[in-house]
DNA sequence: TTAATTCTAAAGGAATTCTAAAGAACAGTA
DNA sequence: TACTGTTCTTTAGAATTCCTTTAGAATTAA
């Protein structure tokens, strides 16, 4: 099992580093923002140790890189406020638990097993919706079994779809998750369409149905209802 | 849920107001001093967006305004300066939560959800009545288990209703905050009888029962009584 | 009964979404 | 660096869906 842990106290970094490699995991430092992000978008990991207090950009920041690049991964926020707040803001942008400094390394072993256990269960790499599978070791779509050729963008955002599935997605959302930060807010979404398009018609030619229902002046929901 | 937005650069109003709107928040707008002060004192909000930079009036100065006719609701603060000062200060006067401009809208999003969940409002996706649930997430609209197909302005009607259910809402309360400012209240709201007469069609066709009851000359009520 | 209000259905006009094709940006290779 | 092929974004017009208006019918209160 591979953990990336994002910690800029170097002290506390390599102290959680020594227990885990003594508890048998495959441990990857990162000490800022840079580095996290760059490690986060080349290799794979189960779990991401991230404190949420790093310094040269918000390590909130981050967990959309991790969403972006590590759809498999469990998440563990550390934190050294105990703020409420904080707690729920990591949460909600789709952390998996949290943790306030000081804590015990048993505990964070704890946490981490259970996070384990709990993505094991259904902790394939394979999604599945109806005859569309996707394949998130080999970023690769199948439809009744068949391999499709897709794009990388087409394949991000089927893959959006499918996570957020029976849930209204507006051209905004897709665009803020799967655009990040250098688009303008202030533009038009219109090339939105032309993915959708790409991906119905390449789904739709391999014998798939269209799931992605559009719904008017809302936006889309992957949906076979 | 219901949102105030009191912010005078007109681009961001309209910015943060369709966005918010998007995610079935019910917006009212203030764009200077006096109508933020005379919205506060009449209507009710979940949840007040302050531009504290606001002209004709400092926007701290409304927190007393809130403080005093929005014992509910949450405050959160927005300003272009990231002073420590005006921060401590903003939140020592009772606001809530600080954002400093330029900001993601999702953030924005984030820290709304946070504050509702920590003011202990119902976080959940879907509200009921009787044999109708909409489903906040999906932006469905479901009677008697069966979804059924609504347009944008339908589904904003309604939702209005139900979370207004037992009470009076005159056609004009309706377009006010649903049509929001791009409207002359001059006008007749005659188009909001179209709409209402869509959607007890489609309740019915669904087989549910209708509960929006007309009151004869003031309004409407969404009731089972 | 009368006047005001509300209901209903149909039909432009407005807004949104779809589609295909072409131009721009990017990656890989010689 | 130049070439080649792939992918992404832009564009513009077509297709679709929805919103508002309209006008007449039905209902309600006085």
């Amino acid at each position: 099992m591979k953990i990336l842990i994002i910690e800029d106290e170097i002290d506390l970094l390599i102290t959680i580093s020594n227990y885990l490699i003594k508890e048998n995991y495959i441990c990857d430092l990162a000490d800022n923002f840079q580095k996290a992000d760059e490690k986060l978008s080349i290799y794979e990991y189960d779990i991401i140790l991230l404190d949420i207090t790093l310094p040269g950009g918000s390590g909130l920041d981050l967990i959309k890189t991790i969403k972006k690049f590590q759809v498999k991964a469990g998440v563990i926020i550390i934190s050294a406020k105990n703020s409420l707040d904080d707690k729920i803001f990591g949460l909600d942008l789709g952390a998996d638990d949290y943790m306030t400094k000081p804590f015990q390394l048993s505990e964070l072993n704890s946490r981490i097993k259970a996070l384990l256990r709990r993505r094991h269960f259904d902790g394939t790499n394979i999604l599945n919706f109806k005859e569309i599978s996707i394949n998130t070791d080999g970023k690769s779509v199948s439809v009744n079994g068949n391999e499709i050729i897709i794009t990388p963008k087409e394949y991000d955002v089927l893959l959006f779809f499918l996570i957020n599935k029976n849930r209204v997605l507006t051209k905004e959302a897709i665009a803020e998750h799967l655009w990040a930060d250098n688009i303008d807010m202030a533009n038009n979404f219109d090339f939105i369409y032309t993915h959708l398009n790409n991906i119905r018609k390449k789904i739709k030619n391999a014998g798939g149905n269209d799931y992605i229902k559009t719904i008017y002046g809302m936006g889309y929901k992957f949906s076979d209802l």
